[in-house]
DNA sequence: GTGAAAAGATGACATTTGTCATATCATAAT
DNA sequence: ATTATGATATGACAAATGTCATCTTTTCAC
């Protein structure tokens, strides 16, 4: 018998999967949650064999409490379940050696197989992950371009930007006159966008 | 028996629905489809007594698919499933006269019961959306100016969304303005936050 | 049918942005 | 030791943005 823990923030997906997994005759949900913190706690004291964790939670990333799982020592293994491939998220997971990586729109029987899989000692990643890692999208920006960038998407003008990052204004538009450069755009908002879209901004 | 149809195009979902809703001894689902026009083709033809729509798929909207529902005079019963409690969509639910509108931040066993109730002449609305409803916070900006900052929105310059709504730079700026003072904000950045915040703007 | 909004426009003006060249200093890589 | 890169700054200039006053038309409510 494989115990499940399950941490998912969609109510209608967190207990259409837990009635569906307990169907399985080898699968048992010992809990679930729809937020990161509660999440975190319960793992710890139900150690469940393989904990299924979505990334947007409220209060805590599902990859926060991936992290504190394997920094905890528990022998609890990972499947992350989210929406999209995104690079980001998914190098964090790899950094964190979760055991199962699957995209929502994948059936919920692959994510069946995925836990048995994942108790063989087997790691699962959804295929479009790998050829989106190939495809190397990554972040042009410095710290300080996305600091800067981070303030701008505010939606303040330049001046309190450079007063609340004690830079002079005059450094600030140049930082967003090199953000638009690499970036290809024009003015802030495209930025801004371009940035979020490509999750270098949150 | 009642015969359904599921149009959700998140796969994990879609799935896990199916099988849940099939467990049910008086629900049968005749089909599902992951995008708007593959939901309405296969609507027409199985005529299902009652069509879970998502609202966010491909190609047409669960909305645009209830409306053709009803105009069709088909008999088929909507109920719209949707993330999240926006008023806009809200609104076009209530004038397609869906039979029901929830969120999937109910559990699953509310959309079985709302089947059951839909079957039954009842009309299910999720309470959040009514009390959304009900605490108008409604939007200053007149239709223009929502069009405006839409077109501003997607980080165009003053002429682009000149040429794109066939107006004179001058008049867009003059909207801008008139945007920025009814929202207390001076700058684009911030009034699209701020409608977004409220919803004004998807 | 009058009056109030809303849609649309123009022109002028001040302010804010975005671009560019250029410079210093620190640090990391070769 | 030299080179590249990043962080920081200035000054000058052009372009875009935001503000205001003012004007016309259409539409819709009373």
């Amino acid at each position: 018998m494989i115990t499940l823990y399950l941490a998912e923030d969609q109510s209608m997906l967190n207990s259409a999967l837990t009635q569906l997994l307990e169907l399985e005759d080898d699968l048992h949900v010992v809990g679930s949650a729809s937020d990161g913190v509660t999440a975190w706690t319960e793992i710890q004291q139900l150690q469940p064999q393989v904990a299924i964790l979505d990334i947007e939670m409220p209060a805590l990333l599902g990859l926060d409490v991936a992290d504190r799982i394997k920094a905890a020592g528990l022998t609890t293994k990972v499947i992350i379940l989210t929406t999209f491939a995104q690079k980001a998220y998914f190098e964090r997971a790899v950094a964190a050696q979760v055991a199962g990586y699957l995209l929502k729109d994948s059936p919920s029987d692959d994510l069946i197989e995925a836990i048995r899989k994942v108790m063989q000692g087997q790691t699962v990643y959804a295929p479009e992950l790998v050829v989106n890692m190939l495809s190397a999208n990554n972040n042009p920006l410095t710290e300080r371009e996305l600091a800067v960038l981070a303030e701008a998407d505010k939606g303040l003008p330049t001046k309190t930007i450079a007063a609340n990052l004690f830079l002079s204004a005059g450094t600030v538009r140049n930082y967003l006159s090199a953000i638009f450069s690499k970036l290809g755009v024009h003015n802030r908002l495209e930025a801004i966008k371009l940035a979020k879209q490509n999750k270098w901004l949150v």
